[in-house]
DNA sequence: TGCCTAGGTGTACGGCGTACACCCCTTCTT
DNA sequence: AAGAAGGGGTGTACGCCGTACACCTAGGCA
């Protein structure tokens, strides 16, 4: 009648997963805040032991990760209707309404390197609608990091970030990008082309594309009041 | 001969100040990453004991405060043209260079509620120029929130945060504004008229204002295309 | 039957921010 | 000149964090 003791709350636990651990994460930050989720508290939430988390996740960045990629991956992939501006909108509005759901994600992903596979699709399926649209590589190309670029002068998208990391891997998934995300390689193929030798990203000018987006803004609204 | 012990190392240190202590932590962070630097490292480098810095910074909070207000204190304040577009350009340029010369500012900066003394004066000074180039109230206004956006749809730019924390003193630097930031005073003014019970800043709507700032950049490159 | 291994446990370490009680040296008062 | 006051550096200690490492244990497979 003891051994088999602890039936403790009426609801046997279910094993943990990786799956069940993330979800567990964004359900407590949601809840508690993302300052106060730490692999102590998010253990007790799961009536387990802290280092439990380890045999599913590698490490606290991990779990972070993790977390933003379940996010990031609810976003709505509208279908597109063929009118890019339209569809460019839906799908950027879409992302927006996916990331309000969760407070704690805006910054989590901003402080992280963030080229995950649900993020990396996300940025391809943006790419496709401008190209399906007819914009050039190029143009497109300035979008994108216009998209990306914070006009306070406070710039440094969402690229960049860790470099290297292990020549061999990045290589190797560098090789793999186009059969995945075949929008992005073509963008990053005609930068690359367009400037051999440059610092960051290969190809891309950072101060000539924040540049870019701030005219755009400047040049609009000056538009908008000439109009009255 | 040896009660006066401690000339150690040839230069007698100065003794500690807040100014002090927020230089040395830039440089230190300039030097070793924002990650490595814990009140323990930093009075380290000062030849101080960790407890020491609490005489002169509330805590780290108040430590990266310190820290991010005289990052942008630095930005260069050029004298106006009368031409807005130009001015602002130049202004942002400005603001962008100075927080570029320590990689962990931005970041920072993002992180924290931001409404610094300084803060306020680079945004009044910005919102002053397109006010005085002729722009309306309330396409400043707009055109504020548009350059504090980031356009992926991960939005909610630097206001919001920190709503009220002490309805005493929010009250009284509410009524000081104006005298500091004129021309911050006035759109918040027209925005409060416009839209008297709303949500977050007083009559701020969050959705419009990313939309704006959306529809701007996607008109601007929609433009940019018809032109070939 | 007995081994292998995936997954949960327990203990422990080093680092963090910081509360609190000191103490010493300067400066100001009378 | 004496003594009070207080600003600024010190020492100790607490509770939290992430996580390394050794261990145990239950189920599946040979």
């Amino acid at each position: 009648m003891g051994t088999l003791s602890d039936q403790n709350a009426g609801t046997r636990r279910t094993t943990l997963s990786r799956d069940r651990v993330l979800r567990a994460a964004i359900a407590y930050a949601d809840a508690n805040g993302i300052e106060s989720l730490s692999m102590r508290s998010l253990a007790n939430e799961l009536d387990v032991v802290p280092m439990a988390l380890y045999k599913h996740v590698a490490n606290k960045e991990d779990l972070l990760d993790g977390m933003v990629e379940i996010v990031v991956g609810e976003i709505d992939q509208a279908a597109a209707t063929g009118e890019w501006k339209h569809d460019v909108r839906l799908r950027i509005l879409a992302a927006r309404a996916a990331l309000l759901g969760h407070s704690w994600s805006r910054p989590v992903l901003e402080s992280r390197g963030a080229m995950t596979p649900a993020m990396l699709s996300y940025l391809d399926a943006l790419t496709g609608l401008f190209l399906a649209g007819g914009l050039s590589v190029d143009l497109t190309h300035q979008m994108m990091h216009a998209l990306g670029n914070r006009m306070w002068g406070f710039s440094q998208e969402l690229f960049a970030a860790t470099p290297p990391k292990d020549a061999e891997t990045l290589k190797a998934q560098k090789a793999a990008l186009p059969a995945h995300y075949p929008n992005l390689a073509e963008i990053a193929k005609a930068a690359m082309h367009s400037d051999p030798a440059s610092r960051r990203a290969p190809g891309c000018d950072d101060q000539a594309e924040f540049e870019f987006a701030l005219d755009l803004l400047l040049d609009g609204v000056g538009r908008l009041q000439a109009h009255r």
